[in-house]
RNA sequence: GUCCCCAUCGUCCAGCGGUCAGGACGCAGCCCUUUCAAGGCUGAGACUCGGGUUCGAUUCCCGAUGGGGACGCCA
């Protein structure tokens, strides 16, 4: 089984072609086949490289690894269409020689006019075929006396019924009689996408063809082409289209939607790829959150969904969370890195940096949907407000009193370097002042934090300490201690 | 306009002739709790409509309706 995924370097890569992608992927990987990536980049005008470089940086950020490539080279290289001219002339001057193409002289402004009128008097806007008429040879001429001339495929005579069989939806049938004469190759000399596709699908030896539903109607012009070529067809599959909340395909408008944007919002490959495969498909009975691996042996494209399916940003965000939680710490913490850095939070990627940050995971994971939302939940240890945590420990009625109680029993046991010393001072401070629950653990909370939420203390405070030990070669942001945020709260009064 | 595809809770999926129509996200309530979350439990919430076929249709067939796609010298 071969495969492949075909993107156009014109942008940024988006969830909707990753879906595609990933399906390929599976299929290849669940069959022990070859997942081909194809760099499809004959519009000059906008397709650059470096889109192409960002694309295969996303692919491999989501550990979509290919077999085939422009980078890996393979037996059917090269593997960039705008590098495989040769071959599409090759092949357009036999179907030219046999008669299943020809040269039409048609201006833009006469095609596009003709399109209107067609429309307007309620007919399919399709090529009339005017050129066909002309004479080969004559034809030949002009294009040799510098004429702009387009390579148009001749659709065969007559109405007949194409039919292929779709791997996720069955058979589809369309007439030739609504296929109107389209192009190959373009004036300036470049391979159109419907020609080019069945060119290199054929020669890669491609044996199954999974892309987005808007190809669906291609199927039937790619199939005359195979025909006239004398190639066997591959196999076909169309996936649904994916959506925005108002059912209109997923775009810039409806938010974040392409692989660099989530990557940059903290979001986890192996969360986006998990999302992304339980969009329009099911591994069967119940569980969401499922290995790759488990993947690869459920996947089929027999059980992929007909229907198009709505992009859930709410469900995503819930998966990220389960994926935060169940991924090793030291994986999350190294993640993680980039986005306290940004904040100025961590400094240098020291052993003891990246430890620390490791040690901080219990208190936000599961708490926190993205990789780039741990910054605010630990803010708290490195920007601690002294007059904010006063202010907030005053609107407390006992407030100033807890506070004090508890500094006093800190003064006696000392840093309160993990959850046992930390309840420890808190039961001496309830002995002190008589207060407890909520009027003894809210003051310190806010004393401490100077927030009226977060994290839970007996595991805040530990954090605390453990940062206000940290040598500044650590490369971490000042952490000041338990005792120094008291004294500046409760004073020496 | 023409052709093609699609149709189960708000959303994503299960269901593949007989089910109290199941799960997940989200939502509501309760529990837990020193806060916000998280977590646990409970709950509300769907077979688009009309014809057939059948003892029996969410499930099969036809039509309508609705949604989407295509009709480019974009892919």
């Amino acid at each position: 089984m071969r495969v492949r995924f075909a993107p156009s370097p014109t942008g940024q890569l988006h969830v909707g072609n990753v879906r595609t992608a990933l399906f390929n992927w599976l299929l290849a990987r669940r069959h022990g086949g070859t997942f081909i990536l194809r760099i499809e980049d004959t519009d000059r005008e906008r397709s650059t490289r470096a889109s192409e470089t960002a694309m295969i940086a996303d692919l491999r950020w989501l550990g979509l690894t290919w077999d085939e490539g422009p980078d890996a080279g393979g037996p059917f290289a090269p593997y960039r269409q705008s590098e495989r001219t040769a071959r599409y002339d090759e092949v357009a001057a036999d179907l030219r020689a046999r008669g299943r193409a020809y040269f039409c002289f048609c201006t833009p402004a006469q095609l596009e006019d003709e399109r209107q009128a067609a429309l307007a008097s309620g007919r399919p806007p399709r090529y009339s075929g005017r050129c066909r008429a002309i004479d080969p040879a004559e034809a030949a001429r002009r294009v040799e006396a510098g004429e702009p001339a387009a390579l148009r495929f001749a659709v065969p005579e007559g109405d007949r019924d194409v039919t292929f069989h779709d791997a996720v939806r069955g058979d589809v049938t369309v007439n030739t009689s609504i296929i109107g004469d389209f192009v190959i190759v373009r004036s300036g000399g470049s391979p159109a996408y419907n020609f080019a596709v069945v060119v290199d699908d054929a020669d890669m030896q491609v044996t199954t063809v999974i892309r987005g539903e808007d190809h669906i109607s291609n199927t039937p012009r790619q199939l005359l082409i195979y025909e006239a070529l004398g190639q066997p067809a591959p196999a076909f599959a169309h996936l649904s289209l994916v959506l925005g909340a108002d059912h209109a395909p997923l775009s810039k408008r409806h938010g974040v939607t392409s692989v660099s944007e989530f990557r940059a919002r903290g979001y986890l490959p192996e969360a986006l790829v998990n999302y992304l495969a339980l969009l329009g498909w099911s591994p069967g009975e119940g569980e969401e959150i499922v290995p790759i691996d488990e993947m690869i042996r459920r996947f089929d494209l027999s059980t992929v969904s007909h229907s198009a399916a709505v992009f859930d940003f709410d469900k995503l965000a819930w998966m990220n969370r389960q994926y935060m939680r169940r991924l090793p710490a030291s994986r999350i913490a190294a993640d993680a890195m980039p986005y306290l850095q940004q904040r100025g939070v961590v400094t240098g990627a020291t052993a003891e940096a990246l430890a620390y940050v490791e040690s901080l995971l219990p208190m936000v994971v599961g708490s926190v949907d993205r990789l780039e939302e741990i910054g605010d939940r630990v803010a708290f240890l490195f920007a601690w407000d002294a007059a904010e945590a006063r202010r907030l420990v005053e609107v407390e009625s006992d407030g100033p009193r807890a506070v004090e109680a508890f500094a006093e029993a800190v003064r006696a046991t000392g840093p309160l370097v993990d959850r046992e010393t930390f309840r420890a001072a808190a039961t001496r401070a309830r002995e002190l002042c008589g207060l407890k629950g909520r009027a003894l653990f809210h003051p310190i909370r806010v004393a401490l934090t100077a927030a009226d939420s977060g994290p839970e203390l007996d595991i805040a405070v530990p954090a605390i300490e453990r940062g206000a030990t940290l040598p500044a070669s650590a490369g971490v942001a000042r952490v000041s201690s338990c005792l120094e945020r008291l004294r500046a709260v409760a004073g020496q009064r």
